[in-house]
DNA sequence: CGTCCAGTTGACCATGTTCAATACTGGTGG
DNA sequence: CCACCAGTATTGAACATGGTCAACTGGACG
């Protein structure tokens, strides 16, 4: 019996992980660091669908991968056979039960995200604070480890809507930019 | 043993199904017509994340509905125990198997949606289009149970610009209006 | 020190929103 | 059968939010 699990691999930012297309033998496993799940249009948009954090275990598509999955930031991720983790979960109803909860989850996720899509661009961003913060467990202040354009693609807004955004949020007092990049002090969200 | 399934039930439209915070007890097959989930805000606004049609099962939040569930239509609905359903398929690797599918369908549904969120108002009801097309089976002519203020709100767009949407699609002979209310008839899409 | 990439800022523009007026539809009662 | 009404859809004109394009900043790295 071929592995079930090979040990986390290593990617860096921006690598393919796999592409819209591929057969999809693997899940995945985030172990460090933070993952996208995106498709770009023939026009260069690009719709980032989902990130995920460590813990994170996604992938189930159909045959295929319906995006693409790419490191967002450098990551360790660990591939897991679908079919292996499949035939495990028939004999064991607790690691069945384990793996609906997963896709749930995600499918919420999902859903709170796509309720979003009436929202101003402030409010998408405070959306996704909210929920960055409340999975990632940082309350106080906030390291988004992704780029500005990832987050952007992620709202449906534009890179430099964001940034004038943030800046906003800054001047009213709801955060503060700190000295490291990247990291945000959450004061009234 | 209490009753896994009661008959259908008939809702006239805009009736509410169960409110967000309910407890979720039962899981809903939709028999016929639109069901709408969804939530609205305290400004007024409304956000529709997800429509549901004849052969759709869903409901599984988690402990409780994160979103309102609604007739978009008049419609009959299957109530089924979830308890009950989750406890049958522990015995049956069939059972979980297509309800894990289920799910995994919804979930993929959802990040179809949520990948629209950075096209134009014209592209997002395109895609609107296509999707409510292939769910429902209806390719040449296409029938919209459901209001207009129900798209836009899925869409993210107000009614007004639904409105001049469809009537720059079918000037430009994309689709037509017919005498049926509710009816398109899809010419190139 | 210079290059590269990411982010920020500004000025102008486009798409979609708002508000208000008008049409259409289906149901009700004279 | 027609008149009326309520809810729903369409259209128009002024407005706002976010998009575009371009210039500039500031680190990271060689």
């Amino acid at each position: 019996m071929a592995a079930l699990r090979t040990g986390p691999i290593r990617f860096r930012r921006n690598q393919v992980i796999a592409c819209e297309g591929d057969t999809a033998d693997y899940v995945f496993l985030v172990v460090s660091g933070v993952v996208r799940s995106c498709r770009t249009f023939r026009n260069g948009d690009r719709s980032v669908v989902a990130f995920y954090l460590p813990g994170d275990l996604f992938g189930w598509g159909n045959e295929t991968h319906s995006f693409s999955i790419e490191a967002a930031s450098d990551v360790m991720v660990a591939l897991i056979r679908r079919r292996g983790l499949s035939a495990l979960a028939e004999g064991s109803p607790r690691l069945a039960n384990f793996l609906r909860s997963v896709v749930l989850n995600e499918l919420h996720r999902t859903q709170e995200h796509a309720a979003t899509i009436t929202m101003s661009a402030k409010n998408r961003f405070l959306a996704f604070l909210r929920d960055w913060s409340s999975r990632s467990g940082e309350s106080k202040s906030i390291r988004l480890q992704i780029g500005h354009q990832d987050i952007a693609d992620h709202l449906g807004i534009k890179m430099e809507t964001l940034s004038r955004t943030i800046t906003e949020l800054e001047r009213s007092g709801a955060l503060a930019r700190t000295s490291s990049p990247g990291v945000l002090r959450l004061m009234r969200i």
